[in-house]
DNA sequence: ACTCAGATTTAGGGTAGGCTAAATCTGGGA
DNA sequence: TCCCAGATTTAGCCTACCCTAAATCTGAGT
C-alpha cells in the first residue's frame, strides 16, 4: 500500500488518466488506448506512452494491444479523484452560486489542488452528501462507491413513470437544455412514447410534453418509480 | 494589453515567479536573482533561465547582473495572484474552519486553480474584504492595492500604545506562537520596553506581559493608535 | 587601479508529458 | 487461410522547468 506515498507524487496528468480509465471501465472491463485518448483529448501515441509509465508504477495493468485495467492502487487513486470532483461540484452549487452546467470545469481544476483536509471540510459542511448535482454517487473517503446506475431513458418502456437519477453529461449547453426541460435528479416524469431504432422519445415533465432525441436518452438515467 | 491572453497561458511556475518578484520589489526596486531563488527555493541558475524567458515574454525587465523589475503586464499578473491568494485565505478562514496558521499552504495551491469567476464569488460572499487574515491588503480586481504598511514592532518606541496591522509571516509554527501572545490584526497593545541593538521587546497585550525577540518585531507591523 | 569573493549567467543534462510519422499488430471478411 | 483497415506501439522530436558545474561579471577594499 504505497498509495499514501503516491498521493503526494501523482501529477495532474496522472490523476486525469486514472480518473478517465475508471470512468471507462464499468465493472472492470478493460479500457482501450483510443477510448482514453478520446476522453482526454490526447493523441493515442501519447496515451500509449503514459500507459507504459503508469503500469511500471503499478497503477494499472496493461496487456499490449488489448487494453488497460486499474490495479487496486490505481482504483483507489481514481476514486479519490472522483470524490474530490463530485464534492467540489456539490460545494460550489451549495455555497458559491454555481449551477450544474458550470461546475464541471471549475471542479476539473480544483480537484487537483485541494488538500484532503479541505475536501473533508467541504463534505462536512455539506452534510456528507451521497450524490453530486448531476446525481452521480460520491465515493466515501475510504473508497466505497454505490454505483446506483439507473436505466437510460432510452430504455424506459413507453407509459412508465420514472424518476431522474443521474444526468451523465458535462457539456454546459447540453446541461442547460436538459434543465430547461425540467429534468434534474429527483424529478419524476412520464415516458409517453418511444420510437424504435433510436428514434425520438416523448416525455411529460410537470405537465408539459417534450420530444427528445435518443442521444439525450442515453445520458439521462432513471429509476422506476417505486412509490407511484 | 495582451495580459488577458496571457492569463490563460501563464503556468503555475510563472505565476509564482511574478508573485515572488512583486513581493521583493517594494516601490519598484529591482529584485536580484538570488533573492528570487531563495524565496522560491530554487537554484539561482534556474531563476536566471526563467528570468530570461519572462523578459522575452514582456512580463519583466531584466538588466543582466543587476536585477529584474516587473513590467506593467507582469505587475498586473502578480497583483491578480496576490488577490487570489489573499481572498482564498480569507474565505477558508471564514467558511471552512481554517485558522491563520494553516491557510497559507492551501491558498498557495488553490490560487493557481480557481477561476476569476470563483474568486469574485468568494469576494462577494465575504463582503469584499480589504485585508486577509494576516492583515495584508487585498488588491482590487482591477489591480489597485493600498499598501498600508504599518511600522515594524521593532521600531515602535517604548511606551507607545499601538494596534497590530499586519503579520508578515507564513510559517504555521511562528503564526501559532504569535497568536498565543494574543497578537493578531486589529488587537491593541502597549510596547513597555525595547532594548537597543535588536534586543528583546517587552509588550503588554490584554493585561499580560510578554518579552519577544527582534525577529518577531520585524514581522509584526503596527499602526499608531489614533483614537487612544 | 587591481584583485578576488560572491553573484550571476551559461553550458550541459534530466524528467514529465505532449506531438507526428512510421512501424507493427489484430481480427473480421473474402 | 489470407489480407488489409484500423488500432496500437515505437521512434524521434519538442517545450517547460528544474539541476549541477563551469565560466563570467561586478564592486568593495586595498
Amino acid at each position: 500500500m504505497n498509495a499514501a506515498l503516491q498521493h503526494e507524487t501523482l501529477t495532474r496528468s496522472v490523476e486525469d488518466y486514472l480518473k478517465a480509465i475508471y470512468r471507462l471501465s464499468p465493472q472492470g472491463r478493460a479500457a482501450s488506448t483510443s477510448e482514453i485518448a478520446q476522453r482526454l483529448e490526447l493523441s493515442p501515441a501519447s496515451v500509449s506512452g503514459m500507459v507504459k509509465r503508469l503500469s511500471e508504477q503499478g497503477l494499472l495493468e496493461h496487456v499490449p494491444y488489448k487494453g488497460v485495467q486499474l490495479t487496486a492502487d490505481g482504483r483507489r487513486a481514481a476514486l479519490r479523484m472522483l470524490r474530490r470532483h463530485r464534492l467540489i461540484e456539490a460545494y460550489l452549487v451549495a455555497f458559491l452560486g454555481y449551477t450544474w452546467d458550470t461546475v464541471h470545469e471549475e471542479a476539473e481544476r480544483l480537484e487537483h489542488a485541494v488538500s484532503d483536509t479541505m475536501v473533508e471540510r467541504m463534505a462536512a459542511v455539506l452534510g456528507n452528501p451521497a450524490v453530486d448535482p448531476h446525481g452521480d454517487p460520491i465515493p466515501t473517503s475510504d473508497g466505497d462507491i454505490h454505483e446506483t446506475a439507473g436505466i437510460p431513458l432510452s430504455e424506459v418502456p413507453a407509459g412508465a413513470r420514472v424518476e431522474v437519477r443521474q444526468v451523465e453529461e458535462s457539456q454546459p449547453d447540453r446541461l442547460r437544455y436538459i434543465a430547461s426541460l425540467g429534468l434534474r435528479p429527483g424529478v419524476r416524469f412520464t415516458v409517453v412514447d418511444r420510437q424504435p431504432f433510436r428514434g425520438p422519445i416523448t416525455i411529460e415533465v410537470a405537465g408539459r410534453t417534450h420530444v427528445v432525441g435518443s442521444e439525450l436518452g442515453q445520458v439521462v438515467r432513471c429509476a422506476g418509480d417505486e412509490d407511484a
